[in-house]
DNA sequence: GAGTGGTCTAGACCACGGG
DNA sequence: CCGTGGTCTAGACCACTCT
């Protein structure tokens, strides 16, 4: 398991990361070619890669499809046991958040929702995708459940900016517990396409489920993030 | 981004993948070598490694180095706003937790730790690394600092089990808020050499600090978890 | 169309484990 | 010791982006 003086790809790695932690590669920046890098060091493509994965794994870097490997901005920090959203803490953290609605329909609850949600199955549901950037950069994607008969015509509104606030400031209907989980995960077909990254990147998959003050699930959310795009800190008292 | 037709490693994941399913494999198990993988499929071997790798980021499969490929156990849940340690919770979920202390010595306080504990540069603490496992795998490192003037000759017990209920107990020192940091990192030479995985396995790094009713830092700990060993649950409840 | 990363082949040698 | 995974080479073709 330990790297003597072979293990030239950590050599690699290393070179990589010291001319990236001189400022020689910002935020951001692309990095010369695979085949470039190469030509450096005298070695075989499969080893600049192999260091190039092991910089991905760390968070230093991040690919675009056949485009290169770019220097990856720093994460930002979520709290889940804060209310605000995704666009508020973003920006709060001097950066610049985006939603895009990839889809917005009616469907009815199947067993798995109707569990959740103690509805009825074929009871009417909202299920909401969306795709979230921060500085153009796609870092998560989420699909998001909301009771129908909680918030009739919610589709109709604009959904790119916070879902929480047009659920209180529409329909009244506020969050007073808030369930989730965390793991990390691989980015999966569906997933890895949406966020336009390799299928089996390392990711976090977070599942929120909110309840109102009755304790009935309002919404019922699971989000994939790129591994690299957060920190996840939680502050807890004792009661 | 796509898998098409091709993508044949994509394929050969499936094939292993539902192998495993099937119950050919089971929880603990090792799969058959990547040479005889290799041999049914007619393939190359480094296309059978990526199928491997693309398991293993899943969470579905593990490595023992050089010994083989292993069928990952299911994770064990933990819960960052409960006071319970690492051997309840795992023993409540039916796991066999251990602890293994790797060393246990007293330092002093350099810049970093002094702002973390608001005591004076060179105050005595106490660090202490401890290797847990479950089921018989090591599944996280952790790196623990102590106030030494809280608890005085800590390093002289036996620190294997639980060191909230010692600090409890034996100094009645409570803890009354807890912050907890998660990302996903690598795992980097040291921790990976403690967890005897590949340097630059996907982890997740926890750090905990650990306050008491007066608002000083208790303890201050470093975590560091193979990716495919937890789930993280927080559930938040509304004042 | 040129250049990029993504995939794949068919070999090779090494370090470490005890299947 | 033999078998394992870990590393590495030197090619090749493909699918995609647009540097």
């Amino acid at each position: 398991m330990q790297q003597l003086d072979s293990h030239q790809y950590l050599g690699v790695r290393d070179d990589i990361a010291a001319r990236i932690a001189a400022g020689e590669f910002k935020p951001g920046e692309r990095l010369p070619s695979e085949r470039q890098l190469q030509a450096g060091g005298g070695v075989a493509r499969g080893t600049v890669r192999e260091a190039l994965f092991q910089l991905e794994a760390e968070g230093v870097i991040y690919r675009k499809d056949r485009s290169g490997w770019y220097v990856s901005p720093p994460p930002v920090v979520y709290d889940p046991t804060r209310w605000e959203g995704f666009m508020s803490y973003v920006e709060a953290q001097g950066r610049r958040p985006e939603t895009e609605t990839l889809s917005k329909v009616e469907i009815v609850c199947d067993g798995m929702l109707a569990q959740i949600f103690s509805r009825p199955v074929g009871a009417p549901m909202y299920w909401i995708r969306r795709r979230r950037l921060i500085d153009g950069r796609a870092v998560l994607i989420e699909s998001i459940i909301v009771d129908a008969a909680r918030a009739p015509g919610l589709i109709e509104h604009d959904l790119n900016g916070s879902l929480t606030s047009v659920l209180k400031t529409v329909y009244g209907v506020g969050v007073a517990r808030n369930k989730v989980d965390m793991r990390p995960c691989a980015l999966t077909r569906d997933e890895a396409e949406a966020l336009r990254v390799k299928s089996g990147l390392p990711g976090l998959s977070l599942v929120r489920t909110c309840y109102d003050a009755q304790g009935h699930v309002v919404e019922f959310d699971r989000e994939y993030w790129r591994h690299d795009a957060l920190t996840v800190s939680v502050d807890i008292r004792v009661r």
